[in-house]
DNA sequence: TCTGGGGTCCTGCTACGA
DNA sequence: TCTGTCGTAGCAGGACCC
């Protein structure tokens, strides 16, 4: 099914010298993914997510949402709202698994694909016309392919610019409903020339760019729908929201965004951050765990062939306020011992006696391995760390993450090497 | 009631060198 | 030599996204 915005029966081809993206989006993907593993628990209320007391929900079903459950809510609210919901523990590596395969068969279509995340990806299509036909016939013909060979559903958006096309894929979703989920128009096309009779009457928390901060401050201003927001002066949005938050809701609500579809995105920090199952006092217990941080987040920066300057130390207190410490190294590092050193010099300017929740590390700056300087420090570094990470990483290629780890995170609980995704979705209830 | 983990981008402030 | 200005880098925090 197609729902048109705009009048589309007289010419059904998408106006020449007009973009025409698609915003493609995994329904339900992490709880669809897993309905295939246990199709057991196909018309039950599924939740992927963390379990324990500081858990939350990262997919639901479409019938657990019919609950009003929706991803980022606390487990234990809905836990509340639905007792008989099946929990899942979630598992990243196989969700990026089934990503890459369905992003393969984006690319079947265009070069030009832009994952915004596991579940969703920005194609421009303006190019594929001539080879694969009409923006719209692509969107039907490739949901048709992401079903037939993952048996997953997805929604598509198809409009003349990004942020259109995201808007529209919503528009095109599954419902839920307490008698079951209600089937989507599957795909949505905003018409070139009927962009502002479809953006203006939504309400303007749809758009990209407003959280609960700016839709406060919108609402102060009188302002409700895009429409409204529209109808104000860019100075008078400048003013409430600062420069360039304000100049881009502006161009927004016209419809306008020149933004392009961007292969190729440059990461630009890698970070590893944790919450623990009950708030720690003492600084050795917390030191122990920025090394580990810091051990996972050098490994990755490895794998990944990159280098960094910049150590950010993050520390959510029991409270739950949040601070961070950052300094600037002399030279870019991947080095395990480099970022745990100076995590540990953050970490010693904080006093965490009131109790912490979460510590996290994350190195930015980043730059790319085959392109590093060597700094004076580093042409005459004879401490070891360089080689005794490869060597590291060696071992764990053939013996596996929990084979080897830094003897300075060890605790109690012995070794615990963290892994990107181990504890997406909160940390397990330890009993304690 | 309780609020994860991976990120990006922007703003305001301060320090510093030209 | 002193002072003001300007641009930039670094840092901290906030807001937002999935």
């Amino acid at each position: 099914v197609t729902r048109a915005v705009g009048d589309a029966s007289s010419e059904p081809a998408w106006p020449e010298g007009t973009r025409a993206i698609l915003h493609v989006d995994m329904d339900a993907f992490f709880a669809a993914v897993e309905l295939l593993r246990r199709p057991e628990l196909r018309g039950q209320p599924v939740i992927v997510g963390g379990d324990g007391a500081r858990g939350v929900v990262a997919a639901a079903s479409y019938e657990a949402r019919a609950y009003g459950i929706h991803s980022a809510m606390p487990s234990v609210q809905a836990r509340r709202r639905c007792p008989h919901a099946v929990f899942l523990p979630g598992d990243h590596a196989h969700y990026g698994e089934v990503s890459e395969r369905v992003m393969t068969l984006f690319r079947e279509v265009t070069p030009l694909v832009e994952p915004l995340s596991l579940d969703e990806a920005f194609l421009d299509v303006s190019g594929a016309r001539r080879l694969h036909g009409e923006a719209i016939g692509v969107a039907h013909r490739l949901r048709a392919r992401v079903e037939e060979t993952e048996r997953l559903t997805c929604s598509v958006g198809v409009a003349s610019n990004k942020f259109l096309a995201k808007l529209a894929s919503e528009a095109a979703k599954p419902r839920a409903s307490l008698a079951g989920p209600e089937p989507g128009e599957g795909v949505t096309v905003v018409w070139p020339g009927a962009e502002l009779d479809f953006l203006h009457p939504l309400p303007v928390a749809r758009l990209w760019g407003v959280g609960p901060a700016t839709l406060a401050k919108l609402e102060r201003l009188g302002v409700a729908t895009v429409g409204d927001l529209a109808a104000l002066p860019a100075e008078a949005l400048v003013a409430a929201l600062g420069r360039a938050h304000g100049q881009h809701l502006h161009e927004l609500s016209h419809g306008r965004d020149d933004r392009a579809v961007e292969p190729d995105r440059v990461l630009k920090s890698v970070g590893h951050e944790e919450t623990f199952a009950r708030d720690h006092h003492d600084p050795d217990t917390l030191g122990r765990e920025a090394v580990r941080m810091s051990d996972a987040v050098a490994s990755r920066l490895r794998r990944a062939g990159f280098v960094g300057r910049t150590v950010t130390l993050k520390v959510r207190f029991a409270d739950f306020r949040t601070i961070t410490r950052s300094s600037t190294l002399d030279g870019p590092t991947d080095v395990s011992a480099d970022i745990a050193r100076e995590a540990k010099r953050l970490l010693d300017t904080i006093d965490p006696s009131q109790g912490v929740r979460l510590l996290g590390v994350s190195v930015s700056n980043l730059s790319d391995d085959a392109t590093r300087q060597l700094t004076l420090d580093e042409a005459v570094r004879e401490d070891g760390w360089e080689e005794a990470d490869r060597a590291i990483d060696d071992i764990r290629a053939r013996f596996g993450r929990q084979a080897i780890g830094p003897a300075s995170s060890l605790g109690e609980t012995g070794l615990r090497v963290k892994q990107r995704g181990d504890q997406q979705w909160g940390p397990e209830d330890t009993g304690e």
